[in-house]
This record gives structure tokens, C-alpha cells and sequence, in this order.
DNA sequence: ATTCTTACA
DNA sequence: TGTAAGCA
């Protein structure tokens, strides 16, 4: 057997591989998005001549790309973290590092929510201010 | 028609 | 990351 993310196992499945356009379709990002992660070293297709062409674990790896960016996490955290789902096979190191990033992700989302209602409160405070200027004005 | 690389508003 | 350019 094989998970999808397995690369020891020969695949018989040899031919379940994808074109640039059908894994950005089916992930819904741009050609550009994909070349971009594979710059930076988060996937590496085989490639058909310049053609590239991506394996059932590329497409994996592109998923949980997407998905870590949705959460919020920097390509370079979600290298780091992929590069050690290779070499940790049993996923050890990589769940620590994995709820190591979470939290200090989660606590970065505290610190900005924490911003953000700070300022939502400076700027009612304004708001408020300038309403009951007029108020006066009216009331003079 | 599609993809590739490179460069840059 | 978008987009344009010049190839293959």
C-alpha cells in the first residue's frame, strides 16, 4: 500500500498524474501559484520534457500547501513542516512541530484580534466624538 | 492551444 | 503573485 503522501512504496499507479492546469483547477489556484511554491522548494514535479507533471504525492503536497495557506501559515513554515513529513515516516517530530506552529499561529491570530479591537474602539471613540460635536451644534 | 522561463508596473 | 513577452 501507499498513502497518499508515500513515496517508498513503487506506485503501480504510475499513471495518475497531473497536468499544470488540471491540479490548479482542482485546487483552485493559478499556474503562477504552483510555479511559485515549487520555487520555493515546497513541491517538485517530474517533468515531461519542460512539461511538468504531478504525482498523486505532488498533488498531495500542493493540497496541504493551499491548506496551510488558508490557515495562515508562511510557505517557509509549511516547507519545513512538509520536508519533515519526508523525513520523519512515522510523523513523529512532525506532529510536535506541526502543533508547535499551530499554537504560535494561534497565538499571533490573539495578538491581532487583540489590535484589531483596540482600534475598532479608538475609531468608535472618534466616531462618537464627531456625533455629538453635531449634536451640540444643533442643540446651540 | 498550452506550457515554460524571465522580468517587472 | 499578476501579467507580458518570446519560445517550444
Amino acid at each position: 500500500m501507499t498513502d497518499p503522501m508515500g513515496a517508498p512504496v513503487e506506485a503501480m499507479d504510475r499513471q495518475r498524474c497531473f497536468s499544470l492546469a488540471e491540479l490548479c483547477r482542482e485546487l483552485g489556484i493559478t499556474p503562477r501559484s504552483l510555479r511559485f511554491y515549487e520555487d520555493k522548494g515546497l513541491i517538485a514535479p517530474a517533468r515531461a520534457g519542460t512539461r511538468r507533471i504531478y504525482s498523486m504525492r505532488d498533488r498531495a503536497r500542493a493540497k496541504l500547501v493551499v491548506r496551510g495557506k488558508q490557515l495562515g501559515f508562511t510557505l517557509k513554515q509549511i516547507k519545513d513542516l512538509l520536508d519533515l513529513y519526508d523525513a520523519d515516516p512515522q510523523h513523529r517530530v512532525q506532529k510536535v512541530a506541526l502543533l508547535k506552529e499551530i499554537q504560535k499561529r494561534i497565538r499571533t491570530l490573539h495578538e491581532m484580534n487583540a489590535a484589531i479591537a483596540t482600534t475598532l474602539a479608538d475609531l468608535e471613540n472618534i466616531q462618537q466624538s464627531i456625533i455629538e460635536s453635531f449634536d451640540r451644534e444643533e442643540a446651540a
